[in-house]
DNA sequence: CTGTTAGCGCCTTCAG
DNA sequence: CTGAAGGCGCTAACAG
């Protein structure tokens, strides 16, 4: 490995000075510098970025830990993140916790010890709040997306979740549904709550009646074992003429689940979800969702981060809460039922 | 910020001790260790993983640097990457490269930078030659997923590209068609040469000849401006009654441009591509692909990323290169011609 | 079982 | 304008 003590060494000077030139602190004479440089593109010196920060207890790295990189919502996001943070000049790593606490720990160990100068996280649930409290406890400014965790102030960037919820259930009620089901991500994450407020609430409005059993509370990351779904879908008495999913992964779950059972959307039933299903879902528009801006999640987000990195030092702003519109967009996942 | 000397001064050790204790070497007393813990739960200890590397000379730290986070194909091969990883203890962090060259660089510098012990990567194109070398001039272990560099010896896991293209075509003559186009990415990505290849390969067998008009080289990742598609529908004549898409993202741009025309898949043009279009394809089946084992491409790239890092200082093995298979999905975006 | 010494690569501070 | 000394937090090697 090419240190810039080898690099001193050749040139005839001393670490300090290499050590200048690479920083291009100080003053050095335009000869010193050259002869360095050439040094420098000879040996193929590459700084060691963890000495440097070691002594300076600082990168110029920034991180998104999204919870599940297969879901379209979280990449668009994440294009937005990366706009946002190349426009300012910094660097962007991904890391993807799995909507797992675990991997979310680890994730932030390592952001921890790369000493990231922000950290830009969805996080996978309430029990983040000592990982925050870690990003907290060791300076690390972050912003959350998505989800809020209790206990824990920040910038935050947020969809207007518990108005789509609305619109949804509102949409479903003025073509006639009544018996109206939610299959829902785990209460323990802050958007699922308020989608499941969102629900009560038009139902209320609505006055239909809400009846537990209409409600299934699943993960919202794709898995293997859907019998939990399947058992639901069997269970309720009378049969829900439409279901609300929580995500787009429920939502194509619960679809999945229909179908296997010889069941067609929108004829049998009735599907509508949250977030899109990407780019992809262009070319045959078929679910009828409440359609977050994900790359703004991501943009607006990064930007919020950068302004805290920036301002540090100057007295503390209070917290910033951004809530994105949530549009409905209708498409032909959605039966009329007769009156 | 916690060290191990705060540590140790709070828990009446060296800290050497509090060092055992962390990375469980050595043998210690129960008490010493029971004490030990109790004081880095107290402080809320997070080891600092940049100085423990500057010292080991290793990080644990591996990157996969994909060409576009957007794609299903690229983060369900996260995925398997990720899974893989993760079973031998190594972290892994992303980058997305969007396909350009000079991001990739970037990424590069800072994985050097980073000291990371290996790098899954999906090059940009033949342009990412010098920073290949650069990575292997510092000794940092890497494997190519689905294209190669030329001049660039290494571990590499394709997919068996040329076939696949061929029974795309092989199925589309099957049904009739005559006048097959190609829309392919760009000829500087290993890839795209050989879709063309084995798409010359199949019109050749099934006594087709060989248009240059039909050839539309665009490219693969995902643009705002879709005016060379659609000037390129305009002038084929006579028009082609089947179109091959050299990926997923330009088979969605094909056929927005086409619904946008007004022109219905399969009806008037039949469309089939490269590359599943993501879990979401599941709920609605539309596309017939040459399906690519995405997971796998992650998963075993990384076993053999894997294997390269922990055997090194042995005897050199000689590069290994391991193709997967391409299966065709028939759906129903192709229209049988008749005869 | 536990402690001491030295150094990983770099930058800050203080001298020239 | 340039250099020497010291230390960031940690662990390997050697001593007890």
């Amino acid at each position: 490995m090419v240190t810039i003590y080898d690099i001193a060494a050749q040139a005839g000077v001393s670490a300090m000075t290499v050590s200048r030139v690479i920083n291009n602190t100080g003053k050095i004479s335009d000869k010193t510098r050259a002869k360095v440089q050439r040094v420098m593109d000879e040996l193929n010196y590459v700084p060691n970025h963890m000495a440097r920060s070691l002594v300076l207890q600082q990168s110029k790295l920034l991180f998104l830990l999204i919870t599940d990189i297969t879901n379209p919502f979280y990449t668009t996001l994440a294009r937005g993140a990366e706009d946002a943070a190349k426009k300012s000049g910094y660097r962007l790593l991904f890391g993807n916790s799995d909507e797992s606490s675990q991997k979310e720990k680890d994730y932030i160990d390592t952001i921890l010890s790369t000493r990231a100068d922000g950290v830009l996280i969805a996080p996978a649930s309430d029990s983040s709040l000592p990982h925050l409290e870690s990003l907290r406890r060791h300076n690390v400014p972050f912003v959350l997306l998505d989800r809020e965790v209790p206990g824990m102030g920040s910038d935050v960037v947020l969809g207007d979740t518990k108005e789509g919820a609305r619109k949804l259930v509102d949409h479903l009620i003025s073509l006639g549904h009544r018996r109206i089901a939610l299959i829902n991500g785990l209460p323990t994450i802050s958007s699922a709550r308020l989608r499941l407020e969102g629900f009560r609430e038009a139902l209320k409005l609505g006055d239909l009646a809400y009846d537990e059993q209409y409600v299934l509370e699943s993960a919202f990351e794709p898995k293997s074992d859907l019998s939990d779904i399947e058992s639901w879908l069997d269970s309720m008495d009378p049969a829900p003429t439409a279901i609300v999913a929580g995500n787009n992964v429920l939502a194509v779950e619960v679809i999945r689940t229909l179908h296997a059972r010889g069941l067609r959307v929108p004829d049998d039933l009735s599907v509508v979800g949250f977030d899109d299903l990407g780019p992809y879902s262009e070319i045959d528009p078929f679910l009828t969702v409440i359609a977050q801006q994900a790359y703004q999640f991501g943009y607006l987000g990064m930007q919020m981060l950068i302004e805290r990195i920036e301002e540090r030092g100057a007295a503390a702003q209070p917290w910033r809460r951004v809530v994105l519109p949530a549009e409905l967009v209708v498409r032909r996942s959605v039966a009329k039922l007769p009156e």
